[in-house]
RNA sequence: GGACGAUUAGCUCAGUUGGUUAGAGCGUACGGUUCACAUCCGUAAGGUCAAAGGUUCAAAUCCUUUAUCGUCCA
């Protein structure tokens, strides 16, 4: 292993590993009863997306679960796949065929549905393969696709079997209408823009009476279609008008005055007047109230014919001009307000969008519900961080129904028939026909004219079946059976509602399972100044090119320490050196014990050898490290596990104990005192690799394959996860060990203090008690090495006075550094005064806890017993500073 | 308006059920390159734990209020 280049470069590596665990086999997942299953579905990303650093933390999770199950020993199956997303897709298509000057309506709806497919095979796996230069171990055989054949038949055959448990029906429902577009969009197209508005102020007379209610609006155009005046419940002011009835002027029609608890008093003159057809709060207050729903425009958002003659086919700011005209000229108009109102727009062509009632088809939750917060509520799903189960309950009690159906051409189309029919059409014929395929006929006038519906499905409604569908539902597999319930689903709370929630209940309806065990829910990521990372601000780090600068392990490494569960985290590139530089470390470390090895042609022992102090220190600090590191993992705090293996291999493992190997291999002992102490760091080494391998798979694969112990193990990735032997863990040589450290500070930092050259070795002399004579010779060579000391002596109590010495107090015992012509006396007493102060400031706060009767009484034993020995150890401490001090006078 | 979260060193963040001398990384200052690593080693400085009350023998930690920021819902 002379190869090894003295910092490490991970691109020599990344793909050759990657490359070795694909031939090899490694990812991919069977169906053995021998084992216990391990499933993570893979959140499918957006085929038209490309890798985020929210994805590479969500992934970066994923890997190391799978990874770590598998070296426990499960058989671990991670899903990989991408979702078809109906709009963004459509979009990003529609667009770059604009470019080329060719219209989707000129295309046609195949047509264009080909190009799609077209666009999809080319660049729709973009993000699959980022994901593997991350290092994930998916199980690539298995990816699937929500408009593959066989997704594409789950979908299907949900929609017929909640279809026919009246799960789902055809409704009216408030769209986002673009009127230039004559399309429904999205929520998340449309654009809302701040604009300088008016907010007019109505009268309403109320029946059978001389007075008023006044409303305030910013869209006076659609009182035509109001159906109610709306006040809240609380409000005194009108609380006697509920139930009465005002005059739509104008229209003339008579509509209630009803309470919700929706009208903001504050607002306006506190009256609304509703319109259920053009407005989205008002839709909500009709359903809840159960009033008419009148619409008074036409897809172009002109007046339709439900509107008094004049105002017919009039636009709908035309119109809102000459209706404020006449409101004024009947006194109906009390005053006009300057207001500042949110408006949204279409992203495509800016035309503000109309709030639009169309058909539409919905799934009915408030059943099916009703089960998936049960299972949450009982801990059959666990969340981390437990406090999203409150937003995933609270939206579960308020569930309103799904729609589901959406203007598309790309997606899976609604498989709904109607009959367009002939002369012998009866109403039954307007039923709409629920099958899979084009059936033949009308069953209720035979007909064979059926046109299919032209709307699709959400994309939710196929990756809501994704546990599952992926795995061959509807048919009853032996994947199926085997890989679910999946045990972990790794992804965002910002899509709890949309996803997640969705899972459950469709999981619930057709395997009548969980999908899933534990939810984990990741953080956000966000640039320095705390924003969310987005394609607009440019703000987003391309993981490619971090991957690139730092490597693949350096990344995965730097995120999963900087997310804590449950937040946010600030990201950007230049962290990926707290990875990078662990990385070369731990790379280093490897170096080192190679290299040592080297040295030995033969590393066989024959003599039987007891492990030293060292050894049996470094062992113990493994285990507790193996112990702590699997507790945290199981409870998802993976940060604190990266910490944990982060400190032990640098600073437990690195900083002191291939530091006290050192000064064993340089000693005059037998090589083969030298050799079981080497074995036993790599050993160790070994060990914790294997900890680190679903952090950092590419370097710990490197450094394994030269590590490994076991031959017949071709990969690190199926050997076998360190187990916490807890024999080994020794409290008593930990402290030893520990008082030896704090002797090695101690002098190091006098050296550090005074400026003593690096190169110049010291004389150090002790006074302490005499059962420590015999600990710290003990320690001698490690302490010589450590701080750089050329000779170690004793002094009986009180025998000699050292003048040109600097000194120390390490518990009981004191240290006398020898440096003559150095020392700075004047210097030297300010830095015993100051230890002084420090010392008198935890005796005082120590000894009046232990002077008060309430604490003595009251504090649990340990505690008490704790800040007894505090009190003395610092009063000792003390004694020696004020002694030292007095040599100086 | 409601719910949830955050506020700890110059910066980014840890801190489990109340009891440690409140920690880490980066940055800063000083010293270091013969023997794994300058992507390194050693030392140090730096904190009235957002504010005010309260509970307790004991509060960064529990409770109340306030302020600022953020997310979701309406």
């Amino acid at each position: 292993m002379n190869s090894l280049s003295k910092t490490f470069v991970p691109k020599e590596i990344e793909s050759k590993w990657y490359s070795f665990w694909e031939e090899n086999k490694l990812f991919n997942a069977k169906v053995n009863p021998k084992k216990k299953p391990y499933t993570i579905m893979i959140p499918p990303p957006n085929i038209t997306g490309i890798l985020t650093m929210g994805h590479v933390l969500n992934n970066a999770i994923q890997d190391l679960l799978i990874r770590w199950k598998k070296m426990e020993g499960y058989e671990t199956l991670w899903l990989p796949g991408t979702d078809h997303a109906g709009i963004a897709t459509q979009n990003v298509v529609e667009k770059s065929l604009l470019k080329q000057g060719i219209k989707k309506n000129d295309l046609g709806r195949e047509k264009f549905l080909e190009k799609i497919w077209e666009w999809k095979n080319q660049y729709g796996g973009t993000i699959i393969k980022q994901l593997r230069k991350l290092g994930s171990s998916c199980d690539w055989e298995k990816e699937r696709f929500t408009m593959d054949e066989g997704l594409s038949k789950a979908v299907q055959e949900i929609f017929i079997r909640l279809y026919e448990k009246d799960l789902i029906y055809r409704g009216k429902y408030i769209v986002n209408w673009c009127p230039k577009d004559q399309t429904a969009i999205s929520d998340d197209e449309v654009n809302y823009v701040e604009q300088n508005g008016s907010l007019w102020h109505l009268k309403y007379p109320i029946k059978n009476s001389d007075e008023f209610i006044v409303v305030a609006t910013t869209r006076p155009e659609t009182m035509l279609g109001d159906t109610a005046v709306a006040i809240n419940l609380k409000d005194e002011r009108y609380k006697n008008l509920i139930g009465k009835f005002v005059l739509l002027p104008i229209a003339n029609r008579e509509i209630p005055i009803i309470s919700d608890d929706f009208v903001d008093m504050n607002f306006g003159t506190g009256a609304v007047k509703v319109t259920p057809a053009h407005d989205p709060n008002d839709y909500w207050i009709g359903i809840r109230h159960k009033l008419p729903q009148i619409n008074i425009f036409d897809e172009r958002a002109k007046l339709n014919s439900n509107v008094p003659e004049k105002y017919r086919g009039l636009d709908r700011y035309e119109c809102r001009k000459i209706l404020l005209e006449d409101l004024s000229s009947q006194s109906f108009l009390l005053k006009t307000e300057q207001h500042i109102n949110k408006i949204g727009k279409c992203y495509r062509c800016d035309t503000v969008i109309e709030p639009y009632l169309s058909n539409q088809w919905f799934v009915k939750m408030e059943s099916l519900a009703k089960e998936a917060l049960k299972v949450v509520q009982d801990g059959k799903i666990k969340f981390h961080p437990e406090r999203w189960e409150n937003v995933y309950e609270h939206w579960m009690i308020n569930i309103r129904d799904w729609c589901i159906s959406r203007q598309l051409w790309w997606g899976h189309r609604i498989p709904v028939w109607y009959c367009v029919g002939d002369e012998k059409c009866n109403i039954e014929c307007k039923k709409p026909i629920v099958n899979i395929s084009k059936p033949e006929k009308c069953l209720a006038c035979g007909s064979k004219n059926l046109k299919q519906d032209e709307d699709v499905l959400d994309t939710w409604f196929s990756s809501w079946l994704w546990p599952f569908s992926t795995l061959g539902w509807p048919n009853e597999s032996e994947e199926l059976k085997y890989f679910f319930p999946t045990s972990t689903l790794v992804t965002g709370p910002d899509i709890i509602f949309f996803w997640v929630a969705r899972m459950i209940i469709s999981s619930l309806e057709t395997m009548d399972n969980i999908p899933f065990k534990n939810v984990y829910f990741t953080s956000i990521i966000r640039d320095l100044q705390g924003r969310k990372m987005s394609k607009s601000l440019g703000n987003s780090p391309d993981p490619i090119d971090v991957i690139d600068e730092y490597g693949a392990d350096a990344l995965r490494f730097t995120i999963l320490f900087l997310a804590p569960l449950g937040q946010d985290v600030r990201f950007s590139s230049e962290k990926c050196e707290i990875g990078r530089n662990f990385a070369n470390k731990i790379w280093n470390a490897g170096r080192f014990l190679f290299m040592n090895k080297e040295n030995f042609s033969d590393f066989s022992v024959k003599d039987k050898i007891e492990f030293d102090y060292t050894d049996r220190w470094i062992l113990s600090k493994l285990n507790s490290t193996i112990k702590n590191y699997t507790i945290a993992l199981e409870n998802f705090e993976i940060n604190t596990a990266t910490k944990i293996i982060y400190d032990f291999l640098w600073h437990n493992f690195c900083d002191w104990y291939l530091e006290m190997l050192k000064s064993k291999l340089y000693s005059d002992i037998s090589n083969s005192e030298k050799i079981v102490s080497l074995k036993n760091a790599m050993n160790v080494f070994e060990n914790s690799l294997q900890l680190l391998h679903p952090i950092m798979p590419f370097i710990t694969e490197e450094l394994w394959q030269n590590v490994s112990s076991n031959e017949n193990v071709k990969s690190i990735m199926i050997s076998k996860f360190p187990c916490v032997d807890e024999s080994l863990i020794d409290d008593e040589i930990e402290s030893n060990v520990f008082f030896f450290q704090q002797i090695v500070d101690a002098i190091r930092n006098i050296r550090g203090e005074l400026n003593v050259p690096h190169n110049s070795e010291i004389e150090v002399y002790f006074r302490c008690e005499k059962n420590e004579v015999e600990k710290i010779l003990q320690f001698e060579n490690q302490i010589k090495k450590l701080a750089k000391v050329n000779s170690i002596s004793f002094l009986e109590d009180g025998k000699v006075q050292l003048k040109n010495v600097a000194n120390a107090v390490c518990g009981s015992v004191e240290i006398f550094v020898l440096l003559e012509g150095i020392i700075d006396i004047a210097k030297e007493k300010e830095r015993i005064k100051k230890e002084i102060e420090r010392f008198q400031n935890l005796f005082n706060i120590s000894s009046s806890k232990m002077e008060n009767e309430n604490f003595i009484s009251r504090a649990p034993k340990e505690v008490l017993e704790k800040e007894k020995e505090k009190t003395i150890s610092y009063k000792d401490t003390l004694e020696k500073l004020h002694h030292i001090y007095q040599n100086f006078e």
